[in-house]
Order: structure tokens, then C-alpha cells, then sequence
DNA sequence: TCTGGGGTCCTAGGACCC
DNA sequence: TCTGGGGTCCTAGGACCC
């Protein structure tokens, strides 16, 4: 919790739907439901027009369908715009703030501190979040967001969603309490529908009540990590900072069928299109995976998982595809399938190693900090059989080599055959050494 | 015609290693 | 004899978020 109101949380009004009004103006004014329009799609965001109706995100399409009045619109959604709006209000708050975090389409908090002369007054902030939302409605063609500043991301966040939709609140420093304990402790990130449910016996239905409950009781309720931080939230106890770039750490894609699948065959044609997708993305991100895992959502809504870990990190389909086909073979599907999904996580992150490598990423500036410390030089090619010598790892050889990942099996005394792991073709720690003890490696 | 799709983080048990 | 103790990796499931 910072001293002053410096944290700006941004969420842009029923986006979806206010993109598709914007666009549309025989939508203005109207019921507006953008999601899945199929028999099992479910809202994605519901106008402020059709929320009067009881339709909300996440219910089922067909139930909207039964509360919305006649002329109320079902739209599918077109993502490419609602992407392009999206960039134009990620980079007006980029050009107001240099730390913006970016939580999702919609949503993103600004460091408002590192706003160089920023001044943390009520009113300066007031000003200044005004202004901000007026560029934004200017350059958005009239899309609105509700804000909420506060001293830390919690405040921010939940200061937003006090005055919705085209709202703006500031909570000063010092009324924090005042502004939490009173809502339903559902406010506070990390509490859903089933720690609420559990805490609902012990009398808690606001914040305030929540905060009346010993740290032992949470920690033996909810284990170490939930409890500690239910605790901490209850008090507005939040000194998360805000994070500019995540890398991902997974990547995946699933479908849900109009009607179950039953026919392993015709599962596997899903596995094909999926495992497509996911390759594809993987591949685009210039990155690859280890382990593999299919989701799987049967008939009655029980939904099941299996993985495996391969020995070397892969982007391809085909051999995503392959692993599936053998984690679905140990799935009974008699019964049929609804849902069908492909991830792979364990990814390499040799897209940073690229970024220093590359010739073209040379010549581009790099921060000094980062610069320090120049990368290596590395072998451009390394071929399997080479010895190498890895910083952490000791010795190994490579095992494998393509595009630019480079697998090494380290092998020693206590580990034969010892674990194979995957590095970018530069990264710095993977540097040629003296043969090691063990003999000529089996694999290649 | 109940319940999407893309993610993150946590827990817990077992294997394995030192 | 009685049963270390910590760390990491792997797998499965669940809660939560937008």
C-alpha cells in the first residue's frame, strides 16, 4: 500500500458490446448480447440495455435468449476490432504513464508515480483521470471506462468498480477501510463463488467480516498461500507491483462440440485441428514446449486432464497431435465427449535469446542495464555429439539441434542417463567445454 | 437449448536425488 | 534398530480471472 493514490485501474464499459453500438448505430440504445451464438455458447458481454434485462456474462446464450426482449441482438463478435480499439486505449495510456500492466483486453492498471512531475493530490489525480478518459472517448469514437485510483492495485481495482459505467473515484490514502469493509467480499481478487460459499458459515458476507477472522483460521481453511493473502487483502494489506510484460507460460486451444463426440476417430480429426492451432501459435511466438496436455469435458460437465512431459521441447502439430492421440487412448470416451483441448506449457523462452542474437536484433538499442553484460559468443550451429558445458548443470552433450533450440542431455556419475533439457542455440550459459568423464553419448 | 475459451496460480502426492 | 529432511520434477485437479 503506497502513501498516496498513485495506482490507476482502467476497465472500458461492456466493451465488446459498446464496440459493437459504436459501430452499429441501430444497436444504440438497444439489448446488445455479444458471445457464443451456437446452442452451447454463453454471453461474453451483455449491453447495459440487456443487463436490465438479468443477462449477464457467462449465463448460458439460451438463457439470454429467454430473458431478452424481443430486438434484443446476438452478435457472434468480431475480435479484430475489438482488438484495434483495444491498442488505441493501450497506447494512450502508455504515452500518459510508462508502467501500464495491461491485464487483458479490456482492463489495465497505470503507475501513475512513474508519471515524471506527478502530483498525488485528490484533486491533481481527479484532473488527470478526467482528462485521460475524455482522449480516450475522442479516440475511441465514444467508448467509455469506468476508473478507480487508489494506493495499490487492490484499491485501484475495486475504487473502479464503485461507480460503473463511466465512472471515476479516487480513494485517498487513509480511507481504505472505509471503502473496503462495507462490500461484498466478493470484491477481493481471489475470492470466487467457492471461497465464498465456505466462508458464508462463519458469517462472512462483507470485507469487514472477513477481516474479523483470525490468520490461523485462514491459513487452516485455505492453506498457505489463499489464506495468507485473504488476510492481507481484508486489511487492504496489497504491495503487489504493476508488471509492464508477462511471458506466457502456456499456450492451448479446446472446443466444445455442438453435440458429444463419441467416435475416437472423429476425435482425433479434433486433436488434428487443435494441435494445428496450437503449433502454429506456439511457433509465432518463437517458442516451444515440453509438456503436453489434453483436456477433456465429458457428457455430464466432468472434465479431466492428462499429461506427459517429453524430453524435448516441440512446436510442431504433428508430434503435438501424436502425444494426444496416445493421453486420449487412456481416456474412456464411450460415454461421449463435449469438450476437447490440446495445451502445451513448459516453454522454452529462447525468443529473449533471439533478441540478443540475431544480427538484427543487435543493431537494435538495448537498455544498459542489460547491455552490461554482452552475451558469449556462441556457436551458431551445434551439432548432436558436441560437448558442451552448461554453468549450473555441469557437463552434456547435445542431443538434438534445430531452428534455434539447442537440447542437451547432462549425464553424470549419480544420474545416467541423466535429464535432457532444451536452450536457445545462444544462450549464453551453454558455452563448448572439455570432453567430460563418461563415454560417446547413445542418442543424437 | 444449462454451463465458452484463454489463461494463471496453488495444492498434494509420489518419484527421485543428495 | 525405525522410519532424516529438503529440494525438484511430474501429474491431476481445482479455484479464479477476464
Amino acid at each position: 500500500m503506497r502513501s498516496r493514490p498513485s495506482v490507476m485501474h482502467l476497465d472500458l464499459d461492456a466493451f465488446f458490446s459498446a464496440v459493437e453500438q459504436r459501430d452499429k448505430p441501430s444497436l444504440r440504445g438497444k439489448p446488445v448480447v455479444v458471445g457464443g451464438v451456437g446452442g452451447r455458447g454463453v454471453v461474453a458481454t451483455a449491453s447495459y440495455e440487456a443487463r436490465r434485462y438479468g443477462i449477464r456474462s457467462a449465463m448460458p446464450t439460451a438463457e439470454a435468449r429467454r430473458r431478452g426482449p424481443a430486438g434484443t441482438a446476438f452478435l457472434a463478435g468480431r475480435f479484430d476490432a475489438y482488438r484495434l480499439s483495444s491498442r488505441v486505449v493501450m497506447d494512450v495510456l502508455r504515452e500518459c504513464s510508462p508502467l501500464v500492466e495491461q491485464v487483458s483486453i479490456d482492463e489495465a492498471y497505470v503507475d501513475l508515480a512513474e508519471i515524471p512531475g506527478f502530483d498525488p493530490s485528490v484533486e491533481a489525480v481527479t484532473a488527470l483521470a478526467t482528462d485521460l478518459r475524455a482522449r480516450l472517448r475522442d479516440l475511441t469514437g465514444g467508448l467509455t471506462a469506468s476508473v478507480g485510483v487508489g494506493t495499490s492495485k487492490m484499491m485501484a481495482k475495486v475504487a473502479s468498480e464503485l461507480r460503473k459505467p463511466d465512472g471515476l473515484t479516487v480513494v485517498d490514502a487513509g480511507e481504505e477501510l472505509e471503502v473496503l469493509h462495507p462490500l461484498p467480499v466478493r470484491s477481493i481478487g481471489g475470492v470466487g463463488p467457492a471461497t465464498a460459499e465456505r466462508l458464508r458459515p462463519l458469517g462472512v458476507e462483507t470485507v469487514g467480516d472477513l477481516a474479523r477472522l483470525e490468520l490461523a483460521d485462514l491459513l487452516s481453511l485455505f492453506g498457505q498461500a489463499h489464506g495468507t493473502s485473504l488476510h492481507r487483502l481484508a486489511r487492504a494489506q496489497d504491495d503487489r507491483s504493476l508488471v509492464a510484460e508477462r511471458e506466457a507460460k502456456s499456450v492451448s486451444a479446446e472446443e466444445t462440440f455442438a453435440r458429444d463426440i463419441t467416435d475416437p476417430a472423429a476425435l482425433r480429426r479434433e486433436i488434428d485441428l487443435l494441435t494445428a492451432r496450437v503449433g502454429a501459435r506456439l511457433r509465432g511466438a518463437g517458442t516451444a514446449g515440453r509438456t503436453v496436455t489434453l483436456k477433456l469435458r465429458r457428457y455430464d460437465f466432468s472434465t479431466l486432464t492428462r499429461s506427459t512431459t517429453l524430453t524435448q521441447a516441440t512446436d510442431d502439430g504433428r508430434a503435438l497431435a501424436h502425444t494426444a492421440y496416445r493421453l486420449l487412448a487412456e481416456v474412456d470416451v464411450a460415454d461421449g465427449v463435449r469438450l476437447l483441448g490440446v495445451g502445451v506449457s513448459g516453454l522454452s523462452d529462447f525468443v529473449q535469446d533471439d533478441l540478443f542474437g540475431t544480427p538484427e536484433a543487435e543493431a537494435t538499442p538495448v537498455e544498459p542495464a542489460e547491455a552490461q553484460e554482452p552475451a558469449a559468443a556462441a556457436p551458431q550451429v551445434w551439432r548432436p555429439g558436441q560437448d558442451v558445458v552448461h554453468a549450473t548443470l555441469g557437463a552434456g552433450w547435445v542431443w538434438g539441434s534445430g531452428r534455434s533450440l539447442v537440447t542437451v542431455r547432462f549425464e553424470g556419475p549419480r544420474t545416467p542417463p541423466g535429464p535432457v533439457r532444451t536452450f536457445g542455440a545462444t544462450d549464453p550459459d551453454l558455452a563448448p567445454g572439455p570432453p567430460p568423464d563418461w563415454r560417446e553419448p547413445q542418442g543424437g
